[in-house]
DNA sequence: ACACTTAGTTTTAAAACGCAACTAAGTTCG
DNA sequence: CGAACTTAGTTGCGTTTTAAAACTAAGTGT
């Protein structure tokens, strides 16, 4: 079918998406948070067909209803998995080909999701597929994922390595008032290294995205620890080196 | 309409992606080189409705028939305009909104490629779209670009400027042959700034990209400068600092 | 009161850096 | 033919950063 409109108006008005072959658009999320003191990744037991009873990372198809634009499609299904509404939330990459979904030619935007463990209400009602944290350290390794999504969590994972390396990014997986040894323990989670104690409070000082809970302290059994919070607006900061080792 | 299915296999069957509402998919490209000493980016103009006549990325869909996987769609789009076969090629990021194009809504995925000036034939023939390229310097600024291409150009360009610093992707802006100080130029030219000769030179040996053409040498009017080449197989190396000021 | 534990700072030798000066190796010109 | 010139490539050195460890601070538990 060929469009021999002579002005735009004309043209769009021809225009008809139904008559191309066109692939399958979704978005799917891979949301990472700490409990326990590890790193973990939720996934969902799909609940319908294709590849239906299998964990895959939560996600689905844009509704070009009801999102304006694919950070709503990717907030939306994280709001309807989880129940947050303020996370971190960045792109991940997207992935596309032929065979990736049983139902033919395929695009998924990935998302990648930092969000503290606190903050978390996993929908768990009705129909809804399960839900359920995995655990991602060298003891358990995940289950198989459908689709390509066992290769979308590596690269998902690859890039929160590398970005927990250079910039502020595991103050997010932290609930909203934390210590310092806090934020230090949670680099050394996800890093899988001890990192040394002053050149970690150096950097945070400099990367200045913290700020001081006035007179607000987390007491124990010993010196009590000062609390602090992300300054507001402050987005991610990058360093110029990467972190020591201890 | 409701997909009763009881199994995959009947499932897929009465699957029919034209019951949906589904948006337009497309892969866009920003392409960079250097001519002379100056960063240029390629740039079509549309020969087709919507936009007919305003200078665009060039893209195009997918072809679910052609294209095995979208970087397959990327490397096609690019052959189509530049002739280029072995470019450096990585995924920037994917756009999509229900305003970006008058089509409806609709998702691009952008790929951001270095290619060397010496590698290129332009396609200008017969109904193809005109290509051309544009220099991006303080001085002259791109014309305004259809759909959101703007935006998109300008995270890119963020991006090629971002991993220069830290990574050693100027090399795919050079003839596959150079001197160090062929590079070093380009690193400058990208980062508007001058960098020092001697750590430069330290930082590229450390990252051990590249091979020396032994007893091959640029001749001029002084003493010759060794040639070098990209060390096969050699994807981008990055840096654990920033390049200093000279 | 004093030992214990974790918070947070200071110290210091060693490594890295920025910058400038230096040597190298060709061509050009007198 | 040799001195001047130009760009390639290296070396040296004072200053700044860094890594690692030791040290001080401030609570609780016995």
């Amino acid at each position: 079918m060929v469009n021999k409109a002579q002005s735009e108006k004309e043209f769009l008005k021809n225009y008809n998406i139904h008559d191309y072959d066109i692939p399958l658009t979704s978005v799917d999320l891979v949301i990472f948070t700490i409990r326990e003191q590890c790193l973990h990744v939720l996934l969902v037991k799909r609940g319908d067909f294709p590849c239906k009873g299998e964990w895959s990372l939560p996600g689905g198809f844009i509704d070009v209803h009801k999102d304006k634009d694919l950070d709503a499609t990717a907030l939306r299904k994280l709001r309807e998995k989880t129940g947050v509404r303020a996370p971190y939330l960045e792109q991940l990459q997207g992935f596309g080909s032929r065979t990736r979904d049983p139902r033919g030619w395929s695009t998924t935007f990935v998302y990648f999701s930092l969000i503290a463990s606190d903050q978390i209400e996993l929908a768990h009602g009705g129909t809804a597929d399960a839900a359920q944290w995995f655990p991602i350290n060298a003891e358990s390794s995940l289950p198989k994922l459908a689709f390509d999504h066992s290769e979308i969590f590596q690269v998902a994972l690859q890039r929160l390595y590398n970005k927990v390396e250079y910039s502020s990014l595991p103050a997010h997986l932290l609930p909203s008032e934390f210590t310092l040894t806090d934020l230090q323990q949670v680099y050394q989670i996800v890093l899988g290294r001890q990192i040394d104690k002053s050149a970690f409070r150096k950097r945070i000082k400099e990367g200045d995205f913290l700020e001081e809970l006035e007179g607000q302290f987390r007491y124990g059994s010993n010196r009590p620890a000062q609390l602090y919070r992300i300054k507001e607006g402050s987005g991610l900061v990058y360093y110029s080196r990467t972190l020591s080792n201890e």
